[in-house]
DNA sequence: TTAATTTAAGACAAATTTATCATAAATGAA
DNA sequence: TTCATTTATGATAAATTTGTCTTAAATTAA
C-alpha cells in the first residue's frame, strides 16, 4: 500500500509527536530503536519532512526532533503520505493507465472510486494528535 | 496499490476474456498490443498465471491464450491479485509491521481494517465475465 | 519428416527502491 | 575558541522490481 519510505516516515512521525507531547525532542537514533527502522534511511526520510514544515529539528548537542502541539491536530496522516509517496495512491488509475477517468474509464474505474474515496476520507481525517495520544496511552504498539 | 507486474497481468487477463467470449484465442503480441503492456514481461506473467489455472494457452501455430467462459464467472479479480502480488495488500499491516491484530494493534490498524475489507470485498466480487463484458461493450477501455 | 509458429523457461540487464557510509554544517557547553 | 554532538547532504552500495534476450519445447501444416 505505501512505500517503505513512507511507512518508517508515518511510524517516526508518530513517535516523535508522542514523545513531544511530553515535552521531549528526541534524537534519531531514539526514533528508530523505538520504530524497528534502519537509522540512515530514516534520518533522511524524517529530514525530508522537516523541509516540509511536518516536523521541527534542531541540530547540534541537546538537539533532536520534535512537533509543535498545536500543528500535531493539524498535520494529516494525508500530509505524510503525499509529502513522501506522492497523490498516485489517491488519483492514479488502479490499473496503471495514463488517463482514466468517469468519461474514459478502465474497466475496473468505478470499482475503485469508492474505495479511493474512503481511503482519502480517512486519512485526511486522522490527525497526527489522535495517533499520538493512542500511542502514549499504551492502547497500540509501533513495533514487530 | 498493485505491481506493474499485476497492472499487466489483470489487463492481459481482461483483454484475453473479452476475445474468449467471441471463442477468439489470441497471441501474446496481440495481448500487449491491445493493453500497453511490455511483451516479454508481459508474457512470463501470463504464463505465470497459466500455471496457477487462471488462464490457458496453446503453443505452436494457430496457439495462443484463452480463458473457458464458465471460467470467467469463478475468476475473480482477487484471484488474479493474490497469483500476482500475494495476499499482503489484504491481510499486511499498513505501516509494515510483522505483527498487527486486533489484540496488538499498530495506531493505524483499526483505520485500516474498514478500508481493507472493503477492497478484499470488492475484489471478491468483481469477476473477469463482469469486466470482460463491459469492455467488449466499450464502455470501457485498457490502453493510455 | 521438416519447417514455421507460438508458448515456456531461464539467463541477463536496466531501473527503481531501499539502505549505508562519509563528510559538512549547525549548535551548545566548557 | 575549541570540542563534542547532532542533523543535513551527497556519494555509493545492495536489494528488488521491471524488463529484455536467447533457447527449448510443443504444436501444426505441408
Amino acid at each position: 500500500m505505501f512505500s517503505k519510505a513512507c511507512e518508517y516516515g508515518i511510524k517516526s512521525i508518530i513517535y516523535i509527536a508522542s514523545q513531544s507531547m511530553l515535552d521531549r525532542r528526541v534524537k534519531i537514533g531514539e526514533v528508530v530503536e523505538n520504530t524497528d527502522s534502519p537509522i540512515a534511511f530514516t534520518a533522511k526520510i524524517v529530514g525530508a519532512l522537516v523541509k516540509e514544515n511536518i516536523v521541527q529539528s534542531v541540530t547540534g548537542p541537546y538537539g533532536g526532533f520534535y512537533i509543535d502541539k498545536h500543528r500535531m491536530e493539524q498535520i494529516k496522516m494525508s500530509d505524510i503520505v503525499t509529502a513522501i509517496d506522492g497523490d498516485s495512491i489517491f488519483n492514479g488509475c488502479g490499473l496503471g493507465l495514463k488517463e482514466c477517468d468517469d468519461e474514459q474509464p478502465c474497466p475496473m474505474h468505478f470499482k475503485f472510486v469508492q474505495i479511493r474515496a474512503d481511503l482519502k476520507n480517512m486519512l485526511n481525517s486522522t490527525s497526527i494528535l489522535e495517533l499520538a495520544e493512542g500511542l502514549k496511552a499504551g492502547e497500540s504498539i509501533l513495533m514487530r
